[in-house]
DNA sequence: TTCCAATGCGCAACCGTTTCTTTTATGTTT
DNA sequence: AAACATAAAAGAAACGGTTGCGCATTGGAA
């Protein structure tokens, strides 16, 4: 089907708003008016003959000259600790779309959930000239100086507590726990424990105190607090200490979905069975959490509301109106694992075959 | 902590070279060739008092005034149907990483599986001037005339079917799906059903015909063929038709982890057990098959060397030399879901917590 | 001492746009 | 018919960085 190769630089003549013009008998002015369709007017006629001269040629605006002369690259840049981690990949899909649907492309750049990293690729981006970015770490405080100095505008974005001079957006992460474990003590549950990020420079405090008021209001004591890092791996050993700690609690809440899919998998090779043995409820609301067996009860963020409102901020912001710290509301996804939904019985001696 | 609040536009003076090139005392030349450390040659003082200027004015060079002057933006564009999918999301991480260390930023676009949009992202892409595309579509063929025309340099990125013109870096899918199917076979099945994606244009076709050869060189009959979306929800689906099929199969070869996931949902709530009712294997390696359950066997990609390969073949190609389809030998990583593994008994009958 | 090569640096053109300003063409009003 | 208002198009100056070229300055060799 195809049969040309790419040519080499040599024989690629980039076509410029110059060759349009030449072809269409007008001047480049008149191009970059057409093009742009600024305030600026243009008789149709010549209009007409400027574009049918850009799609002969299939003249393409240099995005580069444009962003040079406008002090604008009209992109933005987002750095994550982890794209591979389900959670950021859809806020980063999100946030894609949402600046996308504004004119806005998307530089995404992983810190691997290191400050260092996270400076290095702000650092980058900041080269780079984006019109804004996007930080969205969990385990630690987002490295502003950084900002302040480049005076690049920035929003924060899973980032439910205030930072004064920068926007940000968040969920209520502390009533959303807080919900969650009154959820538990409503199954009957009295030792529920937290299975918690390390590094929790944060967010995820708001977690942990959430955790807290929903037993002190229950008037329950507090149960053990098991710290892991922010993954499967992290979550599978977490669940395996909890399965040999003494006084086993009967219900756990998680910091995020990947965690509590790997605490699952140790429930499960250690022959405990969830919720009967361990009620687990846990945070963030990912598809994963709605297939993991059984599927998980969990904290739903709204992400897409959340992408649009820090395209909001970041595009709109203007360097001089008082920064907003816009917090949005979470829902509780009831499933199987907190003991709301019926668990299909997972060994029907249905006949095997042959 | 962060006390300055961004200011308006106008009081963000951007440093220019020629600040720079005023406070060292020389001229902007000077100052470039610093930077950049060419061939040019300039004396140590001299530099150095440079480098001082520019540091204490934390100057920054214009990417954009860089691409337009060097005709490369030192930008790479990637387009995946869904960054969501967990198998994109560590190959997208991967390249972003491969770039990175040859100095090119990543710009990710999603194409959400259709032909329209990639070809609109493609658009995009080349002209926003990214030195080069990657493409990674599944589900069809992805639109090479748009490159064509563009003469942007391009390689094909999860494709293993060589395309005239265009370099592509994919594995061994026949292979590695037959393998997974003589593995099957190993275990005593006589009756393997198959689930693919839809839109089989291109590469789901190689693990059909692996599953084929591999049942073919067994003399066995070919199960029944189930064609679904590919995501969770696909295999699910796809795992309920199977489980009410007449003469239902002992062992499925699955075409992604993904959709396995959703067959293990399917194979749960009916009460079928795995592997024991039913053996799955699957095809891509991801981390989610390593937490599902029961585990998956599944064939695994070795990404990291792809996306490195893939960024070689984009950055070092020349337009001239002859192009390569890469192609990288697979591994079977057995787990319990095809009854390698042990599965924990997964009910014990431990005392619940008080 | 004189000449030449080498070295270090500055000048200025250019990359492809946008946009302000000026020029030219076209109508309209006395 | 002259003068003027208006619209349409052309001209040209940036934006910030790179780089070929040329001019000084220097050291060493003759």
């Amino acid at each position: 089907m195809v049969t040309v190769p790419h040519s080499p630089a040599s024989a690629r003549p980039t076509i410029t708003r110059k060759d349009v013009a030449r072809l269409a008998g007008v001047s480049t002015a008149v191009v970059s008016y057409v093009v742009n369709g600024g305030p600026k007017r243009v008789s149709p006629v010549t209009a007409a003959k400027v574009r049918e001269a850009i799609s002969a040629l299939g003249y393409r605006p240099n995005a580069a000259a444009r962003a040079l002369k406008l002090g604008s690259s009209e992109m933005l840049g987002m750095v994550v600790p982890d794209t591979t981690n389900p959670f950021f990949a859809t806020l980063a899909r999100a946030v894609e779309e949402a600046a996308a649907a504004r004119g806005y492309a998307l530089l995404l750049a992983n810190s691997g959930g290191s400050a260092a990293n996270e400076r290095r690729q702000v650092r980058n981006l900041a080269s780079r000239r984006v019109d804004g970015v996007f930080l969205s770490s969990v385990l630690f405080e987002p490295d502003l100086t950084e900002l302040e100095h480049s005076e690049i505008p920035a929003v924060l974005l899973n980032h439910s507590t205030e930072v004064p001079g920068f926007n940000s957006v968040g969920v209520e992460l502390l009533e959303g726990s807080r919900r969650a474990v009154e959820h538990l003590v409503g199954h009957g549950h009295r030792n529920i424990a937290l299975v918690m990020g390390m590094n929790a420079g944060n967010d995820l405090d708001a977690r942990e105190v959430g955790w807290q008021q929903g037993l002190a209001e229950a008037g329950l004591p507090e149960g053990p607090i098991l710290r892991c890092d922010f993954d499967r791996q992290g979550g599978y050993r977490a669940g395996q200490r909890l399965v040999a700690a003494a006084d086993r609690p009967t219900a756990v809440f998680v910091s995020s979905d990947l965690q509590a899919v790997g605490l699952l998998r140790a429930m499960s090779e250690a022959g405990l069975r969830v919720p009967e043995d361990l009620a687990v409820f846990s945070f963030d609301g990912s598809a994963e959490a709605e297939f993991s067996w059984p599927p998980l009860s969990t904290v739903a963020q709204p992400i897409q509301a959340m992408a649009e409102a820090a395209v909001e901020a970041l595009i709109g912001f203007d360097g001089v109106s008082p920064t907003r710290n816009r917090i949005f509301p979470v829902d509780l996804v009831l499933r199987a694992s907190c003991g709301c939904a019926p668990v299909p019985a997972p060994a029907l001696p249905v006949a095997a075959g042959q």
